[in-house]
RNA sequence: GCCCUCGUAGCUCAAUUGGAUAGAGCGUCAGCCUCCGAAGUUGAAGGUUACAGGUUCGAUCCCUGUCGAGGGUACCA
């Protein structure tokens, strides 16, 4: 897998160079350790060093005995560079091994990823079977704009593992089960408006989950900001208890409350599948905490039967002690017989083992629930989850999100101490998305001089297409800004930032898009047979050869981004792609360049926008040709 | 109380997990459209990586302490 990329190949050379190494006595290196350090191949930081870069040197040299520089010019010596590289010269500082592409070689790979389907990019050796468990927003409670991380995360690393080649299984898992069913519950039987119901249900129901909530927390500081939850409050002292009896009713199959969710979740789910429908996921399965419900039961009758997990009863209560007697332990039924969270998730786990037998398990969650995954890996490997043969094998991980931030660093809510629905944040990109279209279309000239405002693409553009534009541009600008960062930290919401459009956003990568687009339409170009006919490429401009260099790095950022799951690996990279491109196309003439230079630049250009667009496409984002 | 995470440019964030001169965007300032799309491009200014020690060839990253912020801590998810 790893020959594919000149980082892997390198990483294969440099490893049959370190086996001499050892061999040859100058220093001992063990089968476990040779993989950490051929992992310290790695691009260079700054191109002046080189395109690649080995420092394992330094850190063989005190072991050796030798100074870090004598160890590298050893490794040179052993090193192996084939056709691929340029022979390194002396080491560079305290021991750098500074390795250059060759530009032949260069030139070939980018022709070769001119002709590929996958422009270059080998799928793994080993496919593996991939659960990915991300999205799972609870019904009948609105979403808001903290909601779209584990979405917008979890759909970008589908499509970038599968694109890996792996098989990957998305579930959605509807929180339709849990406690704000109760408060649903306590709301319809206590404050329903049934006018509004007929009216639009799901609205009605999500004002009844925002209302008990308040009720049930009953919290001075927001009691006193909501008259109507005051009252109630007042006069049902007790609601909090009340919900969580109305949630232990449904778990024990109360006709009544289960009729009442019967009757509910049609139009959850309907509203479910709107939103996501605009933000373009789908899953391959959304069944839900409900589906799981007539197993659960029998899972806490495994649990406690099982000696290896031992579940027993504590203070009414059912739990696993994972850490001792001392350390809480993992509750799987409370005291008063409703299930909870941990139980639905083992279930959800042993489910999932038996009929889609994975060989990784993603969780795309709050950073928050770190301890409960903690505990829930921790027992499913104790339990074995029906399937103690594979578990061990299984690999599980919590993919952990920070949290959305307001701009005093508590977790976000506007001025009236609501949340900022996650509706009106996507209008409001699209919105945007609409005005930018316009800002450059009555720009008059200050003094006189005619001015290229680019209005040229959009020439022919009728309003149904700007608003797909808008739509497309204005969803990506909000996808862009969360997959942008390191998942794992917490961030500031901010409309301006989501919702911006110039510098290091996707409308950048959508733009250099549409150039690429507007080269072909304008000179009449037949890109596929382009793609065919492409002998070699030119490199004698430093942009030219900074944009190939990128063009076929395209491998090791997706097989980066899988390491630890972070998509803001690609979006780096493809920054850093489009900015290359950038600069290409400032610098240098396409269409009026002549004979193989002209079809260089334009194999060039053609691979970049498919390129561009296939990354952007595993980000959940999409392009057009003209914006 | 105990445990976990975080503190990087005026603001919002990166940093190939111990590598070279800590990088981007926004904002500010100065250039670039008779030449393939200016949602662009070229450059400038902006840093004691919270603070104090330690480990080593090398520390934003690892260890200790201090200060500050957030989160978790048995029947919510």
């Amino acid at each position: 897998m790893g020959g594919a990329t000149f980082r892997g190949a390198l990483r294969g050379l440099f490893r049959a160079a370190l086996e001499r190494l050892s061999a040859d006595g100058v220093v001992g290196i063990t089968a476990e350790e040779l993989p950490g350090l051929v992992d310290q191949v790695r691009e260079t930081a700054d191109p002046k060093f080189g395109d690649y870069s080995g420092t394992m040197a330094m850190a063989l040299a005190k072991r050796a005995g030798l100074k870090p520089r004598d160890v590298a010019v050893e490794i040179i010596r052993r090193l192996d560079v084939g056709d691929l590289f340029e022979i390194p010269a002396e080491p560079v500082g305290p021991g750098f091994i500074n390795l250059r592409v060759r530009q032949d070689a260069l030139a070939r790979a980018v022709v070769a990823a001119v002709r590929d389907p996958r422009m270059g990019v080998a799928p793994v050796a080993t496919p593996e079977t991939i659960v990915i468990d991300f999205g799972g927003p609870n019904v009948a409670k609105p979403m808001h704009v903290g909601h779209i991380r584990s979405t917008v995360i979890g759909d970008a690393l589908a499509k970038i593992l599968e694109f890996r080649g792996h098989h990957t299984i998305t579930d959605n898992h509807l929180g339709d089960w849990g406690t704000q069913f109760g408060m649903i519950l306590w709301g319809w039987k206590h404050c329903r408006d049934g006018a509004r119901f007929a009216a639009d249900p799901t609205a009605e129901l999500a004002r009844l989950y925002r209302l008990v909530r308040k009720v049930a927390d009953a919290k001075p500081e927001e009691l006193a900001r909501d008259p109507e939850a005051a009252a109630l409050a007042a006069r049902y002292p007790d609601t909090g208890r009340e919900v969580l009896a109305e949630t232990a009713k449904l778990h024990e199959g109360d006709s009544e409350n289960r009729a009442l969710w019967e009757q509910f979740m049609p139009f959850c789910r309907a509203e479910i599948d709107r939103i996501f429908s605009r933000l373009h996921v789908s899953f391959d399965h959304a069944l839900g905490e409900s589906f799981f419900q007539p197993m659960l039961a029998g899972v806490v009758a495994e649990l406690m039967a099982d000696p290896a997990v031992r579940a027993r009863e504590s203070r009414g209560a059912i739990g696993i002690f994972l850490n001792g007697e001392d350390a809480p332990p993992f509750l799987i039924r409370k005291a008063d017989g409703a299930f909870l969270y941990a139980t639905t998730d083992l279930a959800t786990l042993k489910w999932r083992m038996e009929h889609w037998k994975p060989d990784r398990i993603l969780y795309v969650v709050d950073s928050r629930q770190g301890p409960h995954f903690e505990q829930l890996f921790a027992t499913a490997k104790l339990w074995g989850c029906g399937d103690r043969q594979r578990i061990d094998g299984v690999e599980f991980a919590h993919v952990a999100f920070g949290t959305v931030l307001g701009e005093d660093g508590k977790p976000f809510k506007t001025r009236a101490g609501d949340t900022v629905g996650l509706e009106s944040l996507l209008d409001e990109g699209v919105e945007r998305a609409g005005k930018m279209q316009h800002a450059g279309d009555k720009t008059q000239s200050a003094d006189g001089r005619p001015q290229h405002v680019g209005t040229e693409g959009r020439v022919g553009m009728d309003a149904a297409e700007q608003r797909h534009v808008a739509e497309i541009v204005g969803m990506g600008a909000i996808k862009y800004a969360d997959l942008s960062q390191n998942r794992t930290t917490d961030y500031v919401f901010s409309f301006d930032k989501m919702l911006q459009l110039t510098g290091n956003t996707a409308a950048y990568m959508q733009y250099a898009v549409a150039r690429v687009e507007g080269i072909f339409s304008k000179g009449g170009v037949d890109c596929v047979a382009l793609r065919q006919s492409v002998e070699g490429v030119s490199l004698s401009t430093p942009q030219e050869r900074a944009l190939a260099l990128e063009l076929v790095r395209f491998g090791e950022a997706l097989e980066d981004v899988e390491i630890d799951y972070r998509p803001n690996v690609l979006t780096a990279w493809l920054y850093e792609l489009a900015g290359c491109y950038s600069s290409f196309y400032d610098a240098l003439p396409v269409l009026k360049a002549e004979g193989d230079e002209r079809n260089s630049r334009l194999a060039v250009c053609d691979l970049t926008g498919r390129i561009l667009r296939q990354g952007l496409e595993l980000l959940g984002i999409g392009t057009v040709e003209k914006m």
